[in-house]
DNA sequence: GTTAGGGCTAGCT
DNA sequence: AGCTAGCCCTAAC
């Protein structure tokens, strides 16, 4: 008898051991997989989690955070499906589910602040974005004015009310633009900021636009947000937010800029004469068909800084040649190409220039300090820091070899629990993590991962029976329960892999996906630096560091792209750092960094848009934030001598 | 301030 | 040594 229980005891214990792998296993294939933009396989290996999980799993200590992780990106997945609510009790969007559990990840584990607050920002302009986008302009004026509207905006908008109030007063006659025309005079002394203003679509257009600017100067996102808040209230048939047509002056487009942003009404402002900042920001959305869960997992969205400063600088000048142009061919540009012929604009005639060479050069090179813009492209590059750190959670529940992952519990994130910050219950799931040493990697409850439609209050399958009860020891740890993980309403189509772009994103630019791809093993991960001579990169430079690291990159990069590469740990180490060097060398008078593939699409589609020569424009088009425009002006001739174009 | 074009140089072949 | 990519420099505008 004892045997027996021993026995089966034996075979609990290696179920939990192996599950516990296969958790691990599909929790990082998850990720990768959302990183790649699979989610229609994301979706399933959250199946596959939901089933494991309903076994007993043994729980790390990190596998809290890599839960909550999958639940977040769940929901960031889910997101624009508004009809599925991962908890029966309160009706929170995806977002906003993803929202508080993002609250309650950088209360329960270290997370960089830095990426805390871009991915908060990110998923509170998401959250607004989508109610608009689904015409729910109430509860996007809600989170607008909960998330959005710091005292600093606030502020900001004031200035801007204030401006528009004067602006108005002055410029009133002179102005025929025509979101001018439908804006009610707003008495900045009396509703600066007004709840419930009479044309909301307005009112939070400009708040969307006030929120961006004060807050989100780097934030890609807002493109797509101002994208799909202008494509939506066009399809609603709201005129009066329409863009200004092409026809429209420059007048206009000055106007209709001098009132919309609140930055232009701070003391620090841009120059005057700008224009076309929506309009530059939903072209710029246009360049890439954007999901929710892309702005999570695109590199872009994480090195965050381009568009923005394109904007900024955009403003001085995108729209005299390129008017605004209409939301069908803001549409039609998302749906193919991101720059269409007819938008081309014809080449500027090439002035003489001279033909002589530079006499005496040299003696005038002098040891200058260079530009600003060139000390800029000094800078180190940024790292692309991931969403989470998981082993980061490792000094908070280190001492749980048992512990559950969770600490999840479904009260959590409940609002009603958790009305604003719920800061008030981290340390009771704290404590849970560092207690509840045979509870497993439960805690999880179902309404966290899994969505289900709003008017299926109910589970119906039989996973909401299995919520772990409080009174079975050694109960099954699994928090992603199968109908937790799966969401009633299955997304009907996944947004869209591209995996051309992946590919096309290769050239110089070896990311992390692509290390992903090319048969990066754990195994090959964890084994020892002493790879097989075969596989190493023989090393052809005399300099040691910087020309080595070149070679290797290029080697590697050509065996990978032929596919027929094992990666050892040191190059997988190496191209990982290389990717954070964004392929950067030493040159004798400073960093040279490699034209990516994606620079250089963007640099062809600036000389098809803008015209060749036009380098500042293009750069500040496309946010080339590291580039000059003489490196512009110097990479369109490199292309042209090989060719390329 | 921006651009064109020549020059320079590290790295590669 | 020759080639190339990326950057620098300067005149022209």
């Amino acid at each position: 008898m004892a045997a027996k229980q021993c026995a089966s005891s034996d075979i609990a214990s290696v179920e939990r051991v192996v599950n516990r792998w296969i958790v691990d296993y599909n929790l990082s294939l998850a990720l990768e997989l959302f990183k790649k933009q699979q989610f229609k396989d994301f979706n399933e290996v959250r199946d596959v989690l939901s089933a494991v999980m309903n076994r007993p799993v043994e729980a790390t200590s990190d596998m809290p955070l890599k839960i909550r992780i999958l639940q977040f990106l769940a929901r960031i997945n889910d997101g624009e499906k508004l009809d599925l609510g991962y908890d029966p009790d309160m009706p929170v969007s995806p977002l906003e589910s993803a929202l508080l559990i993002l609250e309650s990840m950088t209360e329960d584990f270290v997370i960089p602040q830095q990426d805390c607050e871009y991915a908060f920002h990110s998923l509170k302009v998401m959250i607004v974005a989508t109610f608009i986008k689904n015409g729910k302009f109430d509860k996007a004026t809600e989170m607008l004015n909960k998330h959005l509207m710091e005292p600093a905006d606030r502020v900001a908008a004031q200035k801007l009310i204030a401006m528009r109030f004067e602006v108005e007063g002055s410029d009133g006659a002179d102005e025929n633009d025509e979101e001018e025309e439908i804006i009610p005079p707003l008495n900045p002394q009396r509703d600066p900021v007004p709840l419930k203003p009479c044309k909301p679509p307005i009112i939070q257009r400009s708040r969307l636009e006030a929120a961006y600017k004060a807050l989100a100067e780097d934030e890609k996102t807002f493109v797509q947000l101002e994208q799909e808040v202008e494509t939506e209230i066009q399809d609603v048939g709201d005129l009066h937010l329409e863009l200004p047509s092409d026809s429209e002056t420059e007048q206009n487009d000055l106007c209709q800029r001098k009132v919309c942003s609140p930055m232009e009404a701070s003391p620090a402002e841009q120059p005057p004469q700008t224009n076309g900042g929506p309009q530059v920001q939903a072209r710029l959305l246009s360049k890439q068909h954007y999901t929710v869960a892309r702005l999570v997992t695109e590199p872009d969205s994480q090195f965050s800084s381009q568009y923005s400063t394109a904007l900024e600088e955009l403003e001085t000048e995108a729209g005299t040649k390129n008017p605004p142009k209409t939301q069908d061919e803001c549409r039609e540009k998302e749906q193919q190409c991101p720059v269409s012929d007819d938008e081309t604009v014809i080449l500027t005639p090439k002035r003489p220039r001279r033909s002589k060479k530079t006499a005496g050069r040299a003696a005038a090179r002098v040891v200058e300090s260079s530009d600003s813009e060139d000390n800029l492209n000094k800078k180190e590059m940024r790292e692309e820091t991931p969403p989470s750190h998981p082993n980061q959670s490792n000094s908070r529940n280190s001492e749980t070899s048992e512990q559950g992952a969770s600490g999840l519990q479904d009260d959590y994130i409940t609002p009603e629990k958790r009305p604003v910050k719920r800061r008030s219950t981290s340390s009771s799931r704290k404590k849970r993590n560092s207690e509840t040493s045979e509870q497993g990697a439960s805690g999880l409850q179902d309404d966290y991962i899994t969505p289900e439609k709003r008017p299926v209050k109910q589970r119906s399958t039989s996973s909401s029976g299995k919520k772990r009860s409080s009174g079975t020891p050694k109960q099954n740890p699994s928090a992603l329960q199968e109908d937790c993980i799966t969401p009633v309403k299955r997304p009907e189509k996944q947004p869209s892999t591209a995996p051309s772009e992946k590919k096309s994103k290769t050239d110089h630019n070896i990311t992390p996906e692509i290390v992903g791809e090319t048969s990066v093993t754990e195994s090959s991960l964890e084994s020892p630096p002493t790879t097989s001579p075969q596989q190493s990169v023989p090393q052809m430079s005399s300099t040691p560091e910087q020309a080595s690291s070149s070679t290797k990159w290029k080697s590697l990069y050509k065996t990978a792209k032929e596919g027929k590469v094992t990666w050892t740990s040191d190059e997988v180490d190496f191209l990982q750092k290389e990717t954070r060097c964004n392929e950067s060398f030493r040159s004798n008078s400073g960093l040279k960094r490699r034209w990516t593939e994606e620079e250089t699409q963007m640099l062809k589609e600036g000389v098809k848009k803008f015209g060749e020569g036009n380098w500042c424009k293009i750069r500040s088009y496309y946010g080339f934030k590291e580039r000059t425009n003489v490196n512009l002006k110097d990479r369109w001739r490199t292309m042209k001598n090989q060719k390329l174009v």
